[in-house]
DNA sequence: GTCTATATAGCGATAGAC
DNA sequence: GTCTATCGCTATATAGAC
């Protein structure tokens, strides 16, 4: 397979291997979740033989719990929370949630939500580590930026956090609650426009001083 | 096991034991998924033989879908979307949530929307079949009391099903969705109330006329 | 129509060769 | 450190007796 020179008595091809298994382990486990996803199917996947796969992990709980803890770090946000000098408020608010709404609807975080709420149910650990890698970093942001946007009055917010936890949720609303559903397709982009921009409206006029 | 007149040649007993089935099926299925159930523990659960299950289900996806469109008709709100005459807007509302979050909160629900969501993704008319028989109707309860309420001028809504989308949205809210995670356990009833009342004062700010 | 016993297949995990 | 071949187990679905 690899014709370069061998690169000492260490481990060298452990990291590729090991990453390759990862993507497939992540590829499988999202599109047909934890049951259906067999260790041979991985390790064909990878390129490797099934063996390889038990050495760099012990077994299938913990090939699962790596694959997912990949993803989350995947999931990690470029959204941007900070307030621009002289900036709308209304834009900024806008940017925020067009960013998020992206974001939640994309194929991999739809799969990822699925399988955290199915095969979390039972070990409870996997959706603590991936709110605490995801969900929470996103709202402590933006609990800070509407903390900023008090301090400015441009808003009137008692409770930043709890506010923020609104804001998302009015973001992601029914269009996400029906994607996870499998009931409904994505928002097409001028619709998801027409949605952020209406909930945006909505949580401005709510906390108008 | 029985020693009551025979009760002719049709199937008397069928409905009895096809019952039986289907708790025991809903109940494993809702707890331990689709995969971890086994047709010899329904069996076992129902205290009827596996073959007995195989004759009134063709197979175990057959048996799955008929538990959950069971358990979905379980689901059916007794929530009442009517204005009584005199009565406060902020209490209607407020009854409204409360019963609203208290039906999402129970443990049957959660696993419900847990097992549709891992499960659905792969057999998406199932999500479609739960989303008509519940939330469907929920919405459109809900649509007809907003677009009554703004007719008498108590709030100004533009758009009833949209604003009602928002406002189970708004009382779901982040506690639902740590709920469905398993990051964190249901609200306490206090917790709950005071929920309710905020998210209540904020979609009524945000539809003051 | 219902139960006991079984065929068949697929998967997780391992033993031994290079 | 990696691959081929295999063990042991479980679960779905069925065949035959009462």
């Amino acid at each position: 397979m690899s014709n370069d020179a061998p690169t000492g008595p260490g481990r060298p091809k452990d990291l590729a291997k090991r990453e390759a298994i990862l993507e497939a382990a992540k590829a499988l486990f999202l599109s047909l979740g934890y049951a259906n996803t067999s260790m041979d199917a991985v390790a064909a996947a990878a390129g490797v033989s099934k063996l390889t796969v038990y050495s760099h992990f012990t077994d299938k709980q913990t090939l699962f719990g790596s694959a997912v803890m990949a993803t989350c770090q995947n999931q990690l946000p470029d959204l941007l929370f900070e307030y621009p000098e002289g900036a709308a408020l209304e834009e900024v608010l806008l940017t925020i949630a067009r960013g998020f709404q992206a974001l939640i609807s994309s194929d991999e975080a739809v799969k990822l939500t699925r399988l955290i709420m199915a095969q979390g149910s039972q070990d409870p650990s996997l959706g603590q580590y991936f709110y605490e890698a995801g969900p929470k970093r996103v709202l402590a942001g933006m609990e800070a930026l509407l903390r900023g946007i008090d301090q400015r009055g441009l808003l009137r917010i008692a409770n930043p956090l709890r506010a923020a936890e609104h804001f998302f949720c009015l973001v992601k609303g029914a269009p996400d609650y029906r994607l996870l559903l499998g009931c409904a397709a994505p928002l097409a982009s001028a619709e998801a426009e027409l949605h952020v921009r209406e909930v945006v409206a909505l949580f401005i006029r709510a906390f108008k001083p």
